[in-house]
DNA sequence: CGTAAGATTGAATTAAATCAACTACAGTGG
DNA sequence: CCACTGTAGTTGATTTAATTCAATCTTACG
């Protein structure tokens, strides 16, 4: 029933990286059992491989589920455990030099919280969870000692921290976009992308912080959304997004764009009416608060 | 001789984070001997403490020295060393989602290269060397078997990538703030603060890659170098850089702008004469190219 | 139903990109 | 030694994009 993990080559720029995430929802939840996840199936949701190891299934970590606002990494806390994200989204921010406090990312399923707590033994990010979420606590005491639980775990701690290096750098390059809607794009795709593909989603977060993260005043984000929507390529509803032209936005958010939009108003049906009925009853499944 | 490492206190933030850096540089000569450093003057010389080992000074890694235009770590080669500059800088680029090259970091001494292969196996960035540069080669072969000398040495790799992702997090948040100015002059303020915070420095890349990491056009570069020094907050001549007034120039890198700048042409005395007196004869030992 | 926080839109302003010279300098070969 | 040449850097003029300030609009929620 447990097949072997594939083990999933990683795309140049973690961006556009296909995830493997989880298998599906209800293998997921067998694989969390009594609030536990065990070290080879956390390494097969987060798609890294785990090394051969005498009995993977042996070590197994704790969940926990945190709720809107919750925060399990505050900055100059004691740096005690990695979390790693099984479901659900945070936002992570920091002060910048200015003494500003900025969006730094938003980590979602497979991504970690707390490693930037490893160099000082302390966090110096906050990590707000932004709806109902699930992680899985990687206690740091005693990782470096030789009996813990072998070579694979650390590997696979190695994998992890170094994976972070990757989807940091991937935000880099989309934060050195030059336009606006380059950069809104790659952040949209890049959720798409990570939202198991899925043409229609949520952006849990508010348009401030969107702005925060990519370097770009709240009322340019929110402008560039009604751009987005008003040539077709996306449907914008505050929280809820649909893909409609999933290689349109594609080639937004690589820089061939699609410019000299008009600016007139975006026409909406009525409050909350369904527009190209992309919108249904349904559409509050996409976000729980908590 | 030897005095036990001082753990240096990490700023909040890493982009004004005050470095350890060598102690001097007839110090960390002796350190070197016969082409290999100990781990314990490498952990000192990068500012992190090394847990308690029996013998910290019995595992040595390599060292090795590379010249203008050197490759170390290239995109697409399989990952089997981490390099962390000794001496000397480099300039690591990637490829965006778009397919352009883009330089995502400078890294300098106590920064360590190829940490993005970890999570594939394999690198996604490459560096080049921008001058005579030295490096300490750490081998990933075995990194997690228990025998490797320890668990300090562990611990220490930990700190390394904990500290990457802290300095990428600053980079994220100089590169997110909105003015030209503002991200030059955090630049320059960073470079500044690591070259043993001395006030006169060579930026040994070219303004096309400030550019490209910094998200803005050489033009803009160059001009917003050009207000600075007609500002009189620092001189800038090509490579060589003179801070003159270091707290405007940190007010400008935080944000507190001074803004209005006249936009008359810079007056240059003729042909590489000395501006203030502040470039002499030596100039030359600012860079050397190999 | 009223309220407040978040989101959107508009108009005016300001900053940066772009396009196009032009300059300085290192390296090369006469 | 000096002219030639190509690369990197600088500057100006113009166009384009984003910020700012200000006024609604929407929606969640008590």
């Amino acid at each position: 029933m447990r097949q072997e993990t594939t083990v999933i080559p990683f795309a140049q720029n973690g961006l556009g990286e296909k995830m493997d995430g989880p298998d599906d929802a209800t293998d997921l939840l067998r694989q969390i059992s009594h609030g536990r996840i065990s070290a080879g199936a956390l390494a097969r949701f987060v798609g890294l491989p785990l090394a051969p190891a005498p009995h993977p299934e042996w070590t197994r970590f704790m969940c926990r589920r945190l709720r809107h606002g919750d925060i399990p990494v505050r900055a100059g806390d004691p740096c005690q455990h990695l979390y790693v994200v099984i479901r659900g989204s945070f936002c992570t921010r920091t002060i910048d030099a200015a003494g500003k406090a900025r969006v730094i990312a938003f980590e979602r399923a497979s991504d970690t919280l707390g490693l930037d707590g490893l160099a000082s033994g302390r966090y110096t990010t906050e990590s707000i969870a932004l709806e109902l979420t699930d992680v899985a606590v990687i206690p740091l005491a005693g990782l470096a000692r030789p009996g813990y639980e072998g070579a694979a775990l650390r590997t696979f701690i190695y994998r992890l921290l170094g994976r972070q290096i990757l989807r940091n750098q991937a935000m880099m390059a989309m934060m050195a976009a030059s336009r606006a809607v380059t950069r809104l794009g790659a952040f949209l795709f890049d959720w798409h992308a990570r939202s198991d593909a899925s043409l229609r989603f949520a952006l849990p977060m508010r348009r401030t912080d969107i702005a925060s993260l990519l370097g770009l005043s709240k009322e340019t984000v929110s402008r560039t959304c009604s751009t987005l929507d008003r040539t077709g390529i996306v449907v914008m509803r505050r929280q809820r997004v649909t893909v409609l032209d999933r290689e349109a936005l594609h080639r937004t958010a690589t820089g061939a764009i699609p410019s000299g939009a008009t600016r007139s108003p975006v026409r909406r049906t009525s409050s909350s009416a369904p527009a190209h009925g992309v919108f249904a009853a349904d559409d509050l499944v996409l976000l729980h608060r908590d």
